[in-house]
DNA sequence: TTATTATGGATATTCGATATCCATAATAAA
DNA sequence: TTTATTATGGATATCGAATATCCATAATAA
């Protein structure tokens, strides 16, 4: 259970294009090398945010990508989503096994219910509840605010340089 | 990025173990059959339970598997962490890139430094920071909690029928 | 018109997840 | 002791998603 490289290329182009702010667009040549990624997959993960509205593209010559948004309304949780898809952390793949019914429907009472109990699942539940906590947290982070620690962190390491 | 099957069937194994007590222990032949996944699969899944203290395991005629613990104590991030393994939600492919170089050394003072700065990547902290609070709300679930949850749920449906 | 750049389809490769089979060890029951 | 039962671990096969590359096409600036 890990994120895939692709996320981590697409928050390293995105910060990568946040740090140098420039007028003009940064091109998929120049994203490449400095992520030390081909230009064919990683032109894959560019096409995916723009299609989702995080960067802006144009092609042709001095063509290339720029933020859609300012960086500081740019979250982890809006890569993430785009990237790793909007698959649940978990996917009950069993919901007709004798376990099922021992945890779902524990009384036997009500089969005529008949209602889907996607909410009913408790296990669904937890999970559920977990993935809710991790992707809060992602979404209290931005493009911008880490470069703001990252400068934060490089004044205090001058600053206490003996 | 979603949990594996193993995840699953792990939980429903424990969470069966957990509910049906009994003085003796369950054979993997009634696991399977309850859960509706092969006897072959389900015992690899178990054997990692049992080298992790989860759950303890028997040969022989009438053998089997038995919680090693007090239900309340096993956590949904025990199950997970055995399981999915202990490779993080986040890993760094590429740390000696250009990219690395921006965002780590900014400065580019004290090179000679030569740290391994695993804790300086500030990616890396806002990703490890989302996993904690993660792992944090599975660690507050247990077996025990969501039998005890879904036993209140009975109660209070039952008391609300019509 | 030309050179440049992004786009999307097609395809190949790799790797972990899933799944099964079987020989062996261990244990209880007969 | 013998036999039947059950867990264990190695070997192997299959599948699908992630990773990666190539190429034809469209779009845009020079
Ligand atoms: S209890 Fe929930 S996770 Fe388990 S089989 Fe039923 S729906 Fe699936
Ligand atoms: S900044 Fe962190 S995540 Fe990015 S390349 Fe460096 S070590 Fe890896």
């Amino acid at each position: 259970m890990q994120y895939s490289k692709s996320t981590d290329y697409a928050l390293h182009a995105l910060l990568h294009m946040a740090h140098t702010r420039r007028r003009d667009n940064i091109g998929i040549k120049e994203l490449a090398a400095s992520l030390g990624v081909s230009e064919s997959y990683l032109s894959k993960i560019m096409s995916k945010l723009r299609q989702d509205g995080i960067v802006r593209a144009v092609p042709g010559a001095n063509g290339g990508y720029e933020l859609a948004k300012p960086p500081g309304r740019i979250t982890f949780l809006d890569v993430v989503r785009v990237i790793e898809g909007r698959q649940r952390l978990f996917e009950c793949s069993n919901a007709n096994s004798r376990q099922h019914r021992m945890l779902a429907e524990e009384s036997g009472s009500e089969p005529a219910g008949d209602l889907p109990d996607s909410d009913e699942c408790l296990v669904k539940q937890v999970m559920d509840g977990a993935e809710r906590h991790l992707h809060q947290y992602l979404q209290e982070h931005t493009i911008q605010s880490l470069l703001d620690a990252a400068a934060s962190r490089e004044r205090s390491r001058t600053a206490g340089r003996k």
